[in-house]
DNA sequence: TTGAAAGCGTTACCAG
DNA sequence: CTGGTAACGCTTTCAA
């Protein structure tokens, strides 16, 4: 059963395979009517046969041809993480709608696995990729660019990089709302996590709150311990006894993974928030709610986010010349959701 | 700036397109020698130039010419959702490692949109599909086997679907498990909430519901409550004001997002588990042990659905032929993680 | 409105 | 071991 072929139905319409070719590609216009230099008729003609054949596209074919592929990449450093996941459905639906299929692949955290994934994402003829790019990812994204292949980073700023598009979440300002939170609730003495990553985020999220601190005349207090992915368990522990004994009041944890863990940690070493520390987590999350006094949180609009990214790819891809490095770098707003965590301190 | 072929490799090279062919397409054995039919000098004279000059293959001619596209489709219902984000990476880490990239699509749970999802799957010349199947998602499916593409189901099963590969947990006896955690605990009144999804999934884990409850000469109490995914939200919270006025003793939920719900509505109504109500949820999260009672939960072996069934795509696509309905339908155990609220009653 | 023909960059086949 | 050449199925001029 040999895959039925353009020419197949060419030859049973009795048309050209031309023809074929154009109707095939027709785009229906707001009354149905395939938009084509083509007879209306024939055109029915055509469609009727290849449904009847059961044609389908080569899509390889189309691609070699043509030098695209209608198909984005997008990259993110895992997608499992639960913040990804959330935001690659809104990449999915969204690049769907402007007629894009979309390729994911995980970085893993690793530039070593960020510049295999580019390599095969260019050989995929891809139109654009966007990237939640992770340290020393500067060279795989930069052989993005020299492929002229539009390229958006996504969450995560490199500012080196010029000639791509940015969404990001305005960190900075996360940061002052989760410090500044705490401090109209009474805290004084806040301190926080964050990781060794290397990512803008983290370190945009700690200057916001060492924005917030020195503004509100706390800068003595302020403290940042840094711990890695794989040693937070361990490191949570020790910092958080640490901190009780040295009398803070607060900790702002500005990733949804620290916030579990001190969630954890508080209830391993039975203590409670906001009595004994108060909290700020991140991300969004069912144990926010269900924790036995809510956490205050800070939520991304992952939806935007998702939105965002994939109309500013399409924007570069339709018009690669038109950049602009102001216009196409956006700063989506988060967003503070209270709970029980932060009450006013007695 | 041109995009480098396989011919300008050869010219610069000089040799043949064909020898750039084969050194390019050429694996590594265990010695890391070049494992082709190509003098060892020549071929590494070609890798140098490759690269000096920045040949990247060009993936659409390949898979034009050869049929093969070295990728295979996921099609889950939601790749947002946490149980498939979870599987998705364990897909992605196995089909790379077995040479495959991998494409990601949601049909989100609706038949229709699988049977486009699959459509522009198979224009894409895709080696193989994993695929989670909504209900009525039969058509859609078959026509992967009709166009010779190697299926594997995952998660779910479509009994009336053969010639496919199946990898699914052990549905019925995860929710003998639950149910006989339960009794064996004391618990004599238990009930289930489920989906009217029409899934193989959840009709499994009420058969051993009943199974368990059967056994244990308790089938007089068996009790299902329906609700579907968007009026969940609603229903959960009377179905347990009405169970907990009925004396239910306890509630077993077949996946994550009731458990969730349930939880919910129990901080909600300030009933306590498992005094009030005892609880088995299902699926792996932060909030069974963060909860103020941890939660005695059912887990799905999420790495090794991954791996099986990449193993098993991999193994049909390697020999389409050998297909045995027995040896191709793997069933993994699930496992009982045992917590506070299905402590023994007093 | 329709058709003929020229590739796109590979791989597969056959010959040396 | 190496090289020539014909496809693969489609899009894209160009011409009618």
């Amino acid at each position: 059963m040999k895959r039925i072929t353009i020419r197949d139905v060419a030859n049973e319409a009795h048309v050209s395979v031309t023809l074929v070719s154009f109707v095939m590609n027709a785009k229906r216009d707001s009354q149905g009517n395939l938009d084509c230099p083509v007879n209306p008729k024939t055109a029915q003609r055509v469609l009727d046969v290849a449904k009847r054949l059961g044609y389908r596209r080569n899509f390889a074919a189309a691609s070699l041809r043509s030098g695209k592929s209608n198909t984005i990449a997008v990259i993110p450093n895992d997608i499992s993480n639960k913040f990804f996941a959330g935001i690659s459905r809104c990449i999915e639906d969204h690049a769907q709608s402007y007629g894009y299929n979309v390729f994911f692949s995980s970085s893993d955290e690793k530039a070593s696995k960020l510049e295999n994934v580019m390599d095969t994402v260019l050989a995929h003829n891809i139109d654009g990729v966007i990237v939640a790019p992770c340290t020393g990812g500067e060279a795989a994204i930069q052989k993005a660019i020299d492929a002229k292949v539009p390229v958006v980073l996504l969450d995560r700023d490199i500012e080196s990089l010029h000639g791509v598009g940015k969404v990001l979440l305005n960190d900075c300002s996360a940061g002052v709302m989760a410090t500044e939170e705490l401090i109209n609730k009474g805290y004084k003495k806040i301190e926080m996590i964050s990781y060794t990553l290397g990512i803008s985020s983290f370190s945009e999220r700690e200057r916001g709150y060492k924005e917030a601190m020195q503004n509100n005349n706390l800068y003595e207090y302020v403290k940042i311990h840094y711990t890695s992915y794989d040693d937070a368990r361990m490191d949570v522990e020790k910092i958080i006894s640490d901190a009780i004994s040295r009398g803070v009041e607060a900790l702002f944890l500005p990733t949804y993974s620290l916030s579990a863990l001190v969630l954890a940690v508080l209830k391993k070493l039975h203590l409670k928030t906001p009595s004994d520390l108060a909290i700020v987590g991140f991300d969004d999350s069912d144990i926010y709610s269900l924790y036995e006094t809510t956490v205050t949180h800070i939520v991304q609009p992952l939806t935007r986010l998702g939105e965002e990214s994939v109309k500013l790819l399409v924007k570069l891809i339709k018009n690669k010349s038109s950049y602009n490095e102001e216009e196409d770098t956006i700063l989506l707003a988060p967003q503070l959701i209270v709970g029980g965590s932060t009450a006013k301190k007695e």
